[in-house]
DNA sequence: TCAACAGTTCCGAATTTCTGAACTACGGAA
DNA sequence: TTCCGTAGTTCAGAAATTCGGAACTGTTGA
C-alpha cells in the first residue's frame, strides 16, 4: 500500500473538485465526513444512501475525494480516519464548497466552509 | 435532428451541472457564451483554448451543457444561437455558478450570475 | 434541383468506471 | 515469531462512457 497522496493547497484544481462532487454518492460521503468533523472510516461510510457500497468502489471514491483535495486520510491503527479539508479548500476557492453542498440541499457544517 | 431538450428549472440537477463544468473545455465554452451574452455559435466556439475541437465533440459538449440546463440553444436560420441560463440556474442554486466560474478564475459576467 | 454550410448522429476505438477477488497493512493473542 | 481477524487497497475483466471521423439532417441561396 503506497502512502496516500494529498495535493497541496496550491495544486487544487477546480475540475477535480467539481468532478469529485458530480457523483451524489461521493457527495453523501463527503457531507458525512464534513458533518461529523472527522473519524469517517470507510466501513462507517459504506451504507449511506440505502445501498451498500462495495468496499473496492468505496476505496475508489475515497481516492477521488482525496486527490481532489477534499478530504485527508490518515491511518490510525487498523483503520483510516478521514476528515474534510473544507477550510483549506475554502481559502483557495471561497464559497465553492458551500455553494455546492447547498445546491445538493446539504447545508455546510459549521466546522467546514460556512 | 430531434428538437433540442432543455430541462425545466425544477428539473435541474446539481450533479449534472457539476459534471458539465468539471471539464475545462466545457467551462471555456460556457464562459464564452455567458460572457458574450448570446450568439455563441458552434463554429465560433470551436477553437477557444488553442486547439480546434472536432465538431462532433463540440456538439457533444453543447449537449452536456444544454441538458445540464446551463445554456439554451435555438436555431436561427442555418446556425444555432446559444445563450446562457445563468440567471435561471442562479434562482435555483444561488451562488453556484458564480462560485464555480470564480474558482476557475473566470469572474462571472454581469449578464449572468453576478 | 444542386451546392454550401451548421450542426447532429452513428459507430468503432480508446478511456474510464465498477466490483469481486486477491492482496497489503496493522494489531492482538499465543 | 506465527497465526488470525479487521480495514482498506490493488488487480483484472466486464460494463459504461467519451472521443472523433464519416455520414447524415436541415437550412439558405442560386
Amino acid at each position: 500500500m503506497r502512502p496516500l497522496f494529498h495535493p497541496a493547497l496550491e495544486d487544487l484544481k477546480p475540475e477535480a473538485i467539481l468532478y469529485a462532487l458530480s457523483d451524489p454518492e461521493r457527495v453523501a460521503i463527503f457531507a458525512q465526513i464534513a458533518g461529523v468533523g472527522s473519524s469517517g472510516t470507510c466501513t462507517a461510510l459504506a451504507n449511506l444512501g440505502g445501498r451498500v457500497i462495495p468496499k473496492s468502489s468505496l476505496s475508489q471514491h475515497m481516492k477521488v475525494l482525496r486527490e481532489a483535495g477534499l478530504i485527508r486520510g490518515e491511518r490510525q491503527g487498523v483503520e483510516m480516519r478521514n476528515h474534510s479539508r473544507c477550510q483549506e479548500v475554502d481559502q483557495r476557492f471561497p464559497g465553492l464548497i458551500a455553494a455546492i453542498l447547498s445546491a445538493y440541499g446539504r447545508p455546510p457544517a459549521a466546522t467546514s466552509a460556512g
